[in-house]
RNA sequence: GCCGAAGUGGCGGAAUUGGCAGACGCGCGGGAUUCAAAAUCCCGUCCCCGCAAGGGGGUGAGGGUUCGAUUCCCUCCUUCGGCACCA
């Protein structure tokens, strides 16, 4: 890999190469993780802070804590009389258990139970992807289970609004902005409190976009995994609730959505009361409902929503109109805006107006609020594989509590052990064992708490020494490392850091130099708001998991002062796959590209199997090792030379674009090459160029195209930064070339074609050579030269080009000279006879149309 | 199903803000050079009619706005990418 970006001349700086891999980074991965688990999102200051600060504001009463467990603070209650809140309880006043319950809820590293694709054959859970249709593994074909389980998870979900509001600070293609607002999926809404039916201190929380259709909810649906739903099932349904639950959870994300636009559910018996007219409407149970978005539950409106419409018409349950669509539109299934019926003292609103003021009604009955609601999900961060950074967390031996370790326990080194498989098991009830569970040395550790919280191990007696004392004072205790490692994206999530100073293992990054190349600097006009890398090249594939991911990190860091910008990435741009044509056998079956003839052209084409005749079809796909259509780099740089290969990659099209290798196009880059060689050096190796100033057109052309180049550099427009130098080139074929062209010319083609112009360049400097092409000022063009002295402009009748006249440069910037020249024109007076001109435009120095009947 | 992007010669692609469609390269045809070939160089090459001059058509399809549309608007088709019943 290193030899052949060497081979390719990229201008890498090897003295900054990191490996995510080795310890001396993924130290810093783990004590950003540290970061992430002593951290927790302040909503007054909208940013994290240092989980000590929230500790410091509890224990003086500052914020307290509301029955769900979640912060409250005190000053934003009116009705707090003489100390004491209602509703609300004091830190002190709650049990050592509570305390840390109430602090882990916080903290933006967390562990909770998570319905996960528990494959226990593979001891492994799998990705959605891995997962096939029959609810079993990809690898192996083994059975998959759908089942809770105890995993990190990181609470990105509180940083949403800042995700989805910061892409205003950065140059991103728009539409990758546009995937990651679908990502984010901020929506504004209600949440509405539906009473059940005989237990009246029930409430069922429902999240709605639409509270201006609570008229026209006929019905509830839950989530199966939903927790009411026990409580609102009758005992005539019950079995066939439990039924539908038991196959709705053994169902993968997969099974549950894909495929069967069918839907299905089962009545629980129950009722809830519709808050808004009191109305029984009865409460089903379907997997459409999903426990992950909103609050699991939801008022169907069969009216105005297509899936609830779809649900309605299934089960034979009423529809109401509630919105009047404009004229001629069929109400059901309307889901646009419109005009409020049967809805009560609402009746006539706009939908707009009707939910801002449903919304204030719901606030002031006490019945809801209203209701942000984001799509995206906390992000799953454990994995049971060996191949990963290892958590710095140490659980009690004996009450299982978690602590971090002290920043002066890291690295966590991954212990060296003999199998690094996870252990299989057939019973999908076991616990998952990860591998790191064999290495039980490395497992077991002694050591104490300190004052800060983390734990410091003790290491024991071992064959190099005594072992270490604790201090005295502090009781030793049995811990058990965490088993889980990190995913894959927690390395790639921060290494743009590392790159600044690779090298320090004081810090993640030395903030003078953070600093340095993150912050904008001053006028720059390309940089955005953001700050952060000024160009970050990557693949489409990571639009929304790898972006936001590192967005997240940075935002976090950037909260707790570590780095300096808001944003990591300043501008962002997705190179397109380099893609190859594949062939396949009549089976299906690929063969190697260089086994493939092409006989004949376009539609006829035909492809033929060389060693044996058998006639092919042709594919596009990503090039790659499984579609046998790949092409080594070191091939083409053994055959042309590596700024063959370098000019042919760039030339073929724009960055961004996906396009198709053509081994048989590389030959005219090739040629470029060796034209421009052979332009300035003669066949005895003497140089061509003369001292003799250019003529005057040249000398425009190359103005023209040292305009063209920078421009397009600038813009990565690579191809037609190429296409305007060969064009140059093709000019100065006549003669020996003149040293005021082949210096800029030289310079020009350097980023492009580097060893060819290193080597031009000594011999054009001959003596007064200093130092490397690359090291060379960028040639600067007059303005005056890059427009023509002369131009030609096309005349047009009707829109149709019937002429062209040439005219001076200034005179064809004159409209009223141009008018004349163009009317004066013999072809133009032929075409205009017997016609009256009825308007004349001119575009100065463009164009001009005559029309004409 | 929803969201996004793209469709231009035989091929990859170019065309600034609505102003000469097809730059540049490949391929192909013809020629020069050569004993011959490779390599190299020159000329031609969007399609149709025409010996030519010239004329007509043409940027996925259909419509619209405009003096003028590859470019802007609407409808449809195809391809690619992302997401998966998101309330």
């Amino acid at each position: 890999m290193r030899a052949q970006m060497q081979r390719q001349g990229l201008g890498y700086d090897w003295d900054r190469e990191i490996a995510t891999t080795d310890v001396a980074y993924y130290c810093w991965t783990q004590w950003i993780f540290l970061q992430l688990y002593n951290s927790w999102y302040d909503r007054t200051a909208d940013a994290a802070r240092p989980i000590a600060e929230l500790v410091h504001k509890l224990e003086n009463d500052v914020l307290l804590v509301d029955p769900e467990g979640e912060i409250a603070s005190r000053s934003a209650l009116p009705e707090a009389i003489g100390g004491v809140t209602p509703g609300l309880t004091k830190w002190h006043e709650l049990t050592r258990e509570q305390q840390r319950a109430v602090i882990d809820n916080q903290r933006l590293a967390y562990i909770d139970e998570v319905p996960v694709n528990w494959c226990p054959a593979l001891g492994t859970v799998l990705a959605n992807e891995e997962v096939t249709n029959e609810g079993r593994s990809e690898r192996g074909n083994h059975p998959v289970y759908r089942r809770p389980l105890r995993q990190w998870m990181m609470r990105i979900t509180k940083y949403a609004d800042r995700l989805e509001r910061d892409l205003a600070l950065v140059e991103w293609p728009e539409p990758i902005k546009l995937m990651q607002r679908n990502w984010i999926g901020r929506s504004e809404g209600a949440e509405v409190d539906f009473e059940v039916a005989g237990a009246e201190d029930e409430v069922i929380r429902v999240y709605t976009t639409r509270p201006d259709t609570l008229f026209g909810a006929t019905y509830m649906v839950l989530a199966p995994e939903h927790e009411l739903v026990g409580l609102v099932t009758t005992d005539t349904q019950r079995s066939a609730v439990r039924a539908y639950v038991e196959q709705a959870l053994h169902k993968t994300d997969l099974d549950r959505t894909a495929d069967t636009k069918e839907k299905t559910g089962v009545f629980t018996g129950g009722y809830a009361i519709n808050p808004v007219n009191g109305e029984r409407i009865p409460i089903w149970i379907a997997d459409y409902v999903l426990m992950g978005y909103g609050t699991g539950a939801i008022m169907a409106v069969p009216a105005h929503d297509t899936r609830d419409l779809e649900f309605a018409r299934k089960f034979d349950l009423p529809i109401v109109e509630v919105v009047q669509p404009p004229v001629g539109v069929d109400w059901r299934g309307y889901v646009g805006d419109g005009v409020a019926v049967n809805s009560g003292e609402f009746n006539g609103l706009t939908t707009p107006e009707f939910k801002k003021r449903i919304t204030e009604w719901l606030e002031a009955q006490g019945l809801g609020k209203g209701a942000v609601n984001y799509k995206l999900r906390d992000w799953l961060f454990s994995r049971q594989r060996y191949w990963g950074e290892p958590f710095p967390i140490v659980h009690d031996a004996a009450t299982g509590d978690v602590y971090p370790l002290d920043a002066s326990e890291l690295p966590v080194e991954l212990p060296a052990i003999a199998d690094y498989r996870p252990q299989a098991g057939d019973d999908p009830e076991a616990p998952p064992a990860p591998p790191l569970g064999r290495a039980t040395e490395w497992v077991n550790v002694r050591g104490y708490v300190t004052d800060g919280g983390s734990v410091i191990t003790i290491k024991p007696a071992s064959r190099g020494g005594p072992g270490q004392a604790a201090p005295g004072g502090v009781e030793v205790r049995e811990f058990r490392r965490e088993l889980n490692t990190m995913p894959q994206w927690a390395g790639s999530c921060w290494y743009y850091l590392r790159y600044l100073d690779n090298a320090n293992d004081r810090k993640l990054v030395a903030p003078e130099i953070e600093r340095y190349w993150m912050l904008p600097a001053k006028g720059d006009r390309r940089q955005a708001a953001g700050g952060g890398v000024d160009l970050y090249v990557g693949g489409a594939e990571h639009a929304v998991l790898h972006l936001l991911y590192a967005r997240f990190w940075h935002k976090v860091l950037f909260d707790l002062g570590h780095v300096s910008t808001p944003e990591p990435f300043g501008r962002l741009v997705n190179q397109g796959y380099i893609q190859a044509y594949a062939y396949q056998d009549a089976r299906g079956m690929y063969v190697p590209v260089d086994d493939v003839d092409e006989r004949s052209e376009g539609k006829d084409a035909k492809y033929i199997r060389k060693s044996t005749g058998e006639e092919l079809t042709r594919g596009l796909g990503k090039m790659g090792k499984s579609l046998k259509n790949a092409v080594a780099p070191d091939d083409i740089c053994h055959q042309y030379g590596t700024d063959t290969l370098r000019a042919y990659e760039m030339y073929m099209g724009p960055l961004e674009a996906s396009k198709p290798w053509s081994t048989r196009d590389i030959i005219g880059l090739h040629r470029f090459c060796q034209q421009v060689w052979r332009r300035f050096v003669a066949e005895d190796g003497s140089l061509k160029v003369t001292n003799e100033p250019p003529d005057e057109p040249l000398r425009r052309l190359l103005h023209k195209t040292i305009k063209r180049v920078t421009s397009d550099m600038e813009n990565l427009r690579f191809n037609t930064a190429i296409a305007a130098l060969i064009e140059l080139n093709n000019a100065l074929k006549a003669d020996r070339p003149a040293r005021q062209i082949a210096e800029p010319f030289v310079l020009l083609l350097s980023p492009i074609a580097p060893h060819l112009t290193e080597e031009l360049w000594q011999r054009l400097r001959g003596d007064a050579w200093t130092h490397s092409v690359s090291a060379e000022a960028w040639p600067a063009y007059d303005e005056a030269l890059t427009v023509e002295a002369e131009v030609e402009v096309p005349v047009q009748v009707n829109g149709k080009v019937r002429s062209r006249i040439t005219l001076p440069a200034d005179a064809a910037k004159d409209e009223t000279q141009l008018h004349e020249a163009a009317l004066a024109d013999e072809k133009i007076a032929r075409e205009l006879a017997g016609k009256t001109v009825r308007k004349v435009v001119c575009i100065p120095g463009r164009m001009v149309n005559i029309v004409a009947s």
